[in-house]
RNA sequence: GGCGCGUUCGUCUAGAGGCCCAGGACACCGCCCUCUCAAGGCGGAGAUCGCGGGUUCGAAUCCCGCACGCGCUACCA
């Protein structure tokens, strides 16, 4: 396999790329660069009606963002452009015509309304579908006839009615039809525009794609497309069909399954490489244990062969849990930057912008118990708050009252203001023997000074906390907190 | 209805005749660690390998049938 792979993704841009699509591209892309191949990306725009502007930029903003480059396409172009399909119509065109020069294609005048009462009256008799080639058995007379007459008319291939078509399938091995069972496709629409069967054909051939791995509901296309290439004397592509990946409901992932948008992502605080490693373990596994991979490993140990053959249902606490050992992977610094703009968009205005410096202390901190980026605003709010907000009782541990927190506070406080350092070992050592002379138990005092110094019952380590926040801020809230405390005695 | 593909713990998967009365991971439960929350460590529960027939000394792995699921069945991709 090692001469001239080259691969492609062909993008519809008909809405938000999801899971789905982007796994598509993913595999392709993965196949490509390991094989030292090129990775082509093509946008199959010809259903005019269907187009959503900006879907392209989001599909490419999405290939973007998980660093999935590409060697040939839209921005980059290359030595088969244009790769927008909008823009070869005299291409299909062309071969539409001979095509039907060569017997193998036919003009269909049938209108939508014939169309539709065909397949009803198919489903009453319960007959297979397929449209009945009334056309292909009108008479030169009839056909100028309509003609003249202005009808419009779509472009159909004339299947074989006998015979079969087989595939060897990269991933699902020999498959077979009965050419009989497959009706005539159109291959060009009336407005101009190929079907979706014609444009892969002939841009799959002009651009010299090797193989074309797509996913697994395009199978029963392929014997369509099989037949295409032999009448226009083309020589096939390899072909691989990957497995669909489904929602919970076990319906083919689309739209109406929540967020599947790949850009939602991003958005809740995936790490795209995060994302990546689990989208490749969806239909394909490096052996019985290894899960968490750098893309460069992925790509140097991916194969066809691992390609799994049944569908997967994508679930989404794995991807959360993955995404967490990707965030734990990550240094201070890192960690702080990607923190950066979710704090600036989920943090109240009035705390911003946060000190980058001060950040990358209090990363480590919430490093292994944030599971998304987005986690981070709330479980740092109170780092940037003057002074946290809390009920008082929450000073209050259990066995004690407030009579008896306040001088643990007041004890606190002191001792902190004395204090010469204030590194958490240091402040560890110095609280735990004021707790001890208290005669206060770890949970009690701590759980205390926690609540005082960040109005939460559950944060980082104490004393670690406290050394980020820094000796002013804390020594303000604890003298706040003995204020508060002083009330409910 | 027709055609095609698929079927191993709830989920993602390993497994290509004996290593499997089935391994790993997520989720779940318990214990340990511990200033809380996490993370981590250890352990547990969880799959009669869709069902039924074969083939074989031996089958999750090969063959046949059935069932179920999914996909396709558009001038959508």
């Amino acid at each position: 396999m090692a001469e001239n792979v080259r691969v492609r993704f062909a993008p519809s841009p008909t809405g938000e790329p999801h899971i789905g699509n982007i796994r598509t591209a993913l595999f392709n892309w993965l196949f490509a660069r390991r094989h030292g191949g090129e990775f082509v990306v093509r946008v199959e725009d010809t259903d005019q009606e269907r187009l959503v502007p900006g879907a392209l930029e989001a599909v490419l903003e999405s290939l973007d963002w998980l660093k999935i480059d590409w060697d040939e396409g839209p921005r980059v172009d290359g030595p088969h452009a244009p790769y927008v399909q909008s823009q070869r119509l005299d291409i299909y065109k062309d071969l539409a015509r001979k095509l039907v020069d060569k017997g193998v294609a036919y003009p269909c005048y049938c209108t939508r309304e014939r169309l539709d009462e065909m397949r009803k009256e198919q489903q009453r008799t319960r007959q297979g579908s397929g449209y009945d080639r009334r056309c292909l058995h009108l008479s030169d007379q009839e056909r100028r006839d309509l003609e003249a007459e202005g009808a419009p008319s779509v472009i159909r291939f004339a299947m074989p009615t006998s015979g079969v078509t087989e595939v060897e399938d990269l991933i699902r091995g020999h498959v077979e039809w009965r050419n009989e069972l497959l009706d005539d496709f159109v291959i060009l629409k009336s407005d101009g525009f190929p079907t979706y069967h014609l444009g892969v054909v002939t841009d799959d051939h002009l651009m010299e794609i090797s193989h074309v791995l797509r996913a697994e509901e395009w199978l029963p296309s392929t014997p369509r497309h099989l037949q295409l290439y032999q009448a226009l004397d083309f020589e096939p592509p390899k072909f691989g069909h990957l497995p669909i990946i489904m929602g919970p409901d076990r319906a083919k992932l689309s739209k109406r399954h929540g967020a599947t948008a790949l850009l939602d992502y991003r958005e809740e605080g995936y790490l795209p490489e995060a994302l990546l490693n689990f989208m490749v373990l969806l239909g394909w596994a490096l052996d019985d244990k290894t899960e968490v991979m750098s893309t460069d490993t992925i790509i140097s140990e991916f194969s066809l062969e691992g390609v799994t053959k049944s569908s997967a249902i994508f679930d989404r606490e794995k991807l959360t849990w993955m995404n967490g050992v990707y965030i734990r992977d990550l240094s201070a610094e890192e960690l702080a930057d990607r923190l950066l703009p979710f704090l600036g968009r989920d943090l109240p205005p009035g705390l911003l912008p946060v000190d980058r410096d001060y950040l990358v202390n209090i990363a480590p901190l919430i490093q292994e118990r944030i599971k998304l980026l987005s986690d981070a605003a709330g479980m740092t709010q109170y780092f940037f708050e003057d002074l946290p907000v809390y009920d008082p009782n929450m000073l209050v541990q259990r066995g004690m009252d407030a009579a008896s927190t306040h001088p643990a506070l007041q004890a606190a406080l002191e001792h902190l203001k004395e204090s010469p350092s204030f590194g958490h070992e240091h402040l560890e050592q110095t609280l735990r023997e004021v707790g001890q002379e208290l005669g206060l138990g770890p949970r009690q005092f701590f759980g205390s000074l926690r609540v005082a110094v960040t109005g939460r019952t559950a944060t980082p380590p104490l004393f670690e906390t406290m050394e980020v926040l820094g000796r002013d801020r804390v020594l303000r809230r604890l003298s706040r907190a003995c204020e508060v405390i002083n009330q409910l005695i």
